[in-house]
DNA sequence: GTCTATAAACAGATAGAC
DNA sequence: GTCTATCTGTTTATAGAC
């Protein structure tokens, strides 16, 4: 029992080692880089040495990829799922989904740099891309379950599939969020939930013909 | 004059040195990134060893930078500026640049990789942020003008800034792009031409109000 | 399981030959 | 103006102490 209880103590502590210098990784890969961030560097941000770090992974890459897997992309499919089921945006969902997407963008300072990271290791390294390409259609189903039911408020079944417009909706957020790192005069607050609208209405007279 | 001509071609000489390093350089580092490649490599690639590298340049960043001032991120601003002065694109001008988008982002495969390099030096190096920014504003500023000519030929002035949907546009562009690269398959050619559609039939109903 | 010490390779940048 | 050789620091990854 004694016996039992320590050992369950000393896979806590081991993966508690884990999770602190997967969040170091994380924060480090943002701030410098997958090339730019040294595993000694990783390790001493985590408040560990460079033999831990080797203890629980395998090496740079691997600690890369089990970042990629615990972090970072998939913010944005929980924020969608939130506003699904909240009790925010049951109004004006494009509105609720601008502000959440403006809250992701400005809350998670690494989100924009490590998924660039992300892409970037993607894009040269044929294997992972696949393993990205998921990752990356996450947001997108979460997005096209509100875009679904946002097209059916506005009337009759599709002319244009969800599925093509979740896409267009996750590519401008990106697009708009990393813009606004750069240039945050050049994107305001109100413009991500004022695009959507744009797209929406865009979108809802395709279906039922021009307007006039 | 027989040495005016020696010393005109040492010079273009050296002109092409410069230049087939920074061809090499931007290939290079769209391949490898800032970090992973090295001027070795670089040099290398160029035809020439490290010395000539050196020669020609004070070091490794600044040759990023020199690459970035070069290459890269005016393509979609030469583009626009071709469709706003050429005969394609005068029946459906947003169509049109729909095609021209896809065209720069399959053509100029080094494009997305290059530009995601120079925006994640960007953002963490505050002192080239304001260059890069100003960069960028480029083609939102060539989208601009075929943006408030749209929006003039389908009536109203602007109850919408024009600049704003120019970024919009811009970063749709950029998020498309991106996501082509890892899941073409989710994003088809007449997705970009469509997606512009939307978004301009929005904007217009956004400008006279609702019409239904 | 984590640390210290170290091996082996490689980086950016410089100096001097040609 | 370009090349070769080299200096110096840093990198990833491993081995053995605790």
């Amino acid at each position: 029992m004694n016996d039992s209880r320590k050992r369950l103590t000393r896979a806590e502590a081991k993966a508690q080692t884990r999770e602190l210098l997967l969040e170091a990784a994380a924060s480090t890969f943002a701030d410098k880089g997958f090339a730019g961030a040294s595993v000694d560097e990783i390790a001493e941000a985590a408040g560990f040495s460079i033999g831990a770090l080797y203890s629980n992974f395998a090496n740079k890459e691997q600690l890369f990829m089990e970042v990629l897997s615990t972090r970072a992309t998939s913010r944005v499919a929980q924020a969608t799922q939130i506003i699904e089921g909240g009790e925010d945006g049951l109004q004006d969902p494009m509105a609720a989904l601008g502000r959440l997407l403006v809250d992701v963008a400005d809350k998670d300072i690494d989100f924009a740099p490590l998924r660039a990271e992300f892409w970037l290791y993607a894009v040269r390294n044929p294997a992972v891309l696949d393993t990205f390409a998921a990752r990356m259609r996450e947001p997108t189903e979460a997005l096209e379950h509100l875009v679904g039911k946002e097209m059916d408020r506005h009337g009759n079944p599709a002319a244009v599939p969800a599925t093509n417009v979740a896409v267009v909706v996750h590519a401008l957020f990106q697009g708009l969020v990393q813009q606004r790192r750069i240039d945050p005069a050049s994107v305001p607050d109100e413009l991500f939930g004022q695009a959507l609208g744009w797209l929406f209405t865009g979108v809802k007279n395709a279906e039922q013909g021009e307007c006039r």
